[in-house]
Parts: C-alpha cells; sequence; structure tokens
DNA sequence: ACCTGAACACCGTTCAAGT
DNA sequence: ACCTGAACACCGTTCAAGT
C-alpha cells in the first residue's frame, strides 16, 4: 500500500505488501524455534507453524523443501547461538572451564533446541548451512587441543572432554539424575564445576 | 475351535484360538522394538506395528493406553537389556571399565533403541515399570561409588563417571565425530578405551 | 474378553490455480 | 514471485458393534 503509486514503470521497489512479509523465511524460521521449545520437536507441525505466521500450511513450501528443512534451520540459528556463547565465554578467568559450562547451561536453557542440534533427526549432509555452523561449533571445541591433534592421546583427550560436558548436558536436561545424586546441590553451575573439577583431575574412584 | 467342547462348563483353558494370539502385548512390544532400530521413533506408527502384527489398528489399544505406553514397554526391556549386558561386564578383569564400555557399546549397537531409553520423549512418572527397569541400571551405575556417596566429591565423580559414557555414546551414535578425530582409529573399542584412559588420569590438556 | 470397521480431527506433501 | 484451496494418503484415538 505503502508504494502503490510509486513513480517507476516497473520499479515495484520494496515491500509490495500485497501479498505477506518480504521475509516469511525469516518469520517462520523465528516462530519454529519460539514453538519448539514449547511444544517439543515431536509436536511441530508445520501446518500450526503456517498457522502462527499467518499464512496458508502451504506457504513455508516456497522457502523450505519439507518439515526437516525448516528444522535444519532452527538448528543452524542453535549453533550459532551456542558459539556465540562460547566466544563470550572465552573470556573468562578460567576460559576452557568457562567455555564448557557454557556449553552445559546453553542444553539447560534452550534443552529442545539443543536436543534437535545434536539428535539423530537431521541428516548434515542434507543442510549445508547447518553443517557450517556445526562445523564452527566443532572447530571452537578442538581449538585448546589442535596443538597436539595428532597425536592419539591428545584426540582421546579432546573427545573425552566434550563427552563429559555433552553427557552432563544431556543427563541434566533428560532428568536422569535423581534426587540421591542431586542432594545438597544448591545451584547448577555449581554442580557443573563440580563435576569438571574431579574430571579434571581424574575419576578417582573409577580407577582400579 | 481345539477347546470348543472342553469338559468343564467355564473352564475354557488356554489358547482359545478363535482370537489371534494369546499373549499380543508380547507380540507388539517385539514388533515395535524391531520396526523401532530399522524406522526411527519417530517414523513409528501404531497402525503399522498392528499392521505387521496381523490385528486390526485398533488391537493395541486393548493392551496399552496409547502409543507412548507401547514405547514405554519397549524402553523398559531396553533397560532389562542394559542391565543384563553390565552385569555380564562385571566379570570382566577390569569391572568398572568393563561396565562403561559394555554401556557405550549397548548404545551402539542399539543406538534408535538407546535413544528412546534415555530420551525426553517418555516421562518416567507415567510408567511404574519404566521407571523399575530404569532404576535397576542407575543403581548399577551408582554401586561402586555408593560406599561415599554421602560425599559431595564421590557424587560429583559418579555422576562425571556417568557423563563421560553417556557423552560418549551419544556422540558416537549421532556421528558427531568428525572423521579428523576419528583418524587412526581402527575399532571402536579401542577408542572407547583410550577415553576412559584418559577420563580416569584426568583430563590432561584440559587444566589451565 | 478380545477384536473389528467406521469415524474424527489432525498431519506432510502435492497440484492446479489465483494475483 | 508468492500465495491460496482442494486433494491424497497417511496418522492417533474413540466409539459402537460384533463373536
Amino acid at each position: 500500500m505503502s508504494t502503490s503509486k510509486a513513480p517507476g514503470p516497473k520499479r515495484t521497489a520494496k515491500r509490495p505488501e500485497t501479498y505477506h512479509h518480504g521475509d516469511l523465511e525469516r518469520v517462520l524460521v523465528a516462530t519454529a524455534t519460539a514453538m519448539l521449545e514449547r511444544e517439543g520437536a515431536d509436536n511441530l507441525s508445520l501446518r500450526e507453524v503456517a498457522r502462527r505466521a499467518d499464512v496458508s500450511h502451504n506457504a513455508p513450501y516456497r522457502h523450505f523443501a519439507d518439515r526437516d528443512a525448516l528444522l535444519a534451520s532452527v538448528a543452524a540459528e542453535g549453533f550459532r547461538a551456542l558459539a556465540r556463547s562460547m566466544t563470550d565465554a572465552r573470556r573468562a578467568a578460567r576460559p576452557l572451564r568457562g567455555v564448557g559450562k557454557a556449553y552445559v547451561l546453553f542444553a539447560l536453557e534452550r534443552p529442545r533446541l539443543f536436543g534437535l542440534m545434536f539428535g539423530p533427526g537431521l541428516k548434515r549432509g542434507a543442510y549445508p548451512d547447518l553443517a557450517a555452523a556445526m562445523d564452527e561449533v566443532f572447530a571452537y571445541l578442538a581449538q585448546p587441543f589442535t596443538d597436539t591433534i595428532e597425536s592419539a592421546d591428545a584426540r582421546a583427550a579432546m573427545i573425552a572432554a566434550w563427552s563429559i560436558v555433552h553427557g552432563l548436558a544431556h543427563l541434566l536436561i533428560d532428568g536422569r539424575l535423581g534426587p540421591r545424586l542431586l542432594a545438597g546441590t544448591q545451584d547448577v553451575g555449581g554442580l557443573i564445576d563440580d563435576v569438571l573439577d574431579v574430571a579434571g583431575r581424574g575419576l578417582g574412584p573409577t580407577r582400579e
């Protein structure tokens, strides 16, 4: 409406507004991201996303090949957000500890997004944008170990470090740590610190 | 048909055979378990399970309140199988190492079942049978630490130990360990050993 | 008791059509 | 180009009914 009588004959200018948004794509990703945390990935229907974005149930197919492609975009955004959190955390007094903690806290703050990002649902090969965003995070994780990544020991150390934050994140968000284990735990931050401390020193009681 | 003229008036005996199986419940769980590994939990439809069990799409509701209840039974069976693997592994030269390895190998052998068992889909509160099977596995995991479980350090050690096998399992089955990290890895068993070794000694390079 | 077929309100996806 | 409505083949779940 704003440009209904623009001067140029074919320069319809930007934002015709005759049809919906100029950036339905972004709106769909944002809507799906918001819905994901509330409903869970299983209950996230493409039709419902379209409904909340005020377009027909079919409009998303202009921007995404299918439901998985939309979820892949959501996951890619998630990886970019995680990368930002980790970047910020590098400024902490103990950078490596900070990054590990940021990883676990990200999972706790956005559990379903974390589940989508790392779950088996999306085949990264099919979505280059997602693969790129993932690789950035992975490079971040590997960075402290890259000097010696050629050594098998360093690789094992890197995998162990990643495993522990990844496993702790999963156990926490899936509620697998029962009340007995969490007894006396005031805040999660302290628990994460304790677990990372003991992991750094070596899993004492596990040695035989 | 076989017992249509049985002597006792109301003792219809076992296996009337007039209708399908006497144990449709077990058949449904077995069918669903088999389908789960092939199709994944998302693509597992109750109607398809019924079809493969040669009953109407509605028959499962005689034995399970809904789709989730059937999945809960599948998951409970999974926990019992995991408990058996871990029991066997206790006989290894290094019991704790053996149990941890058995945990990761179980995930690798039955990735979708593992995902269902530990994923966020099933609320354990709703399924007592599932909760019991889970608790047995958890007790197993906690056992080596129970002497000192009251100490915060021992709890942190137990959570760290569990986190590392759980995280490694997830990273492996979701294919998150890229080729660069897996370079030179002949068999997974060796990788698991290496990671558990370094975890036992302490995450060297991660100390700052 | 255990099973069935029809029905309801949803899906994801495709297609022919509208501006 | 971008959006729409109708249609197709599926779901999970419920219900009234059959033996």
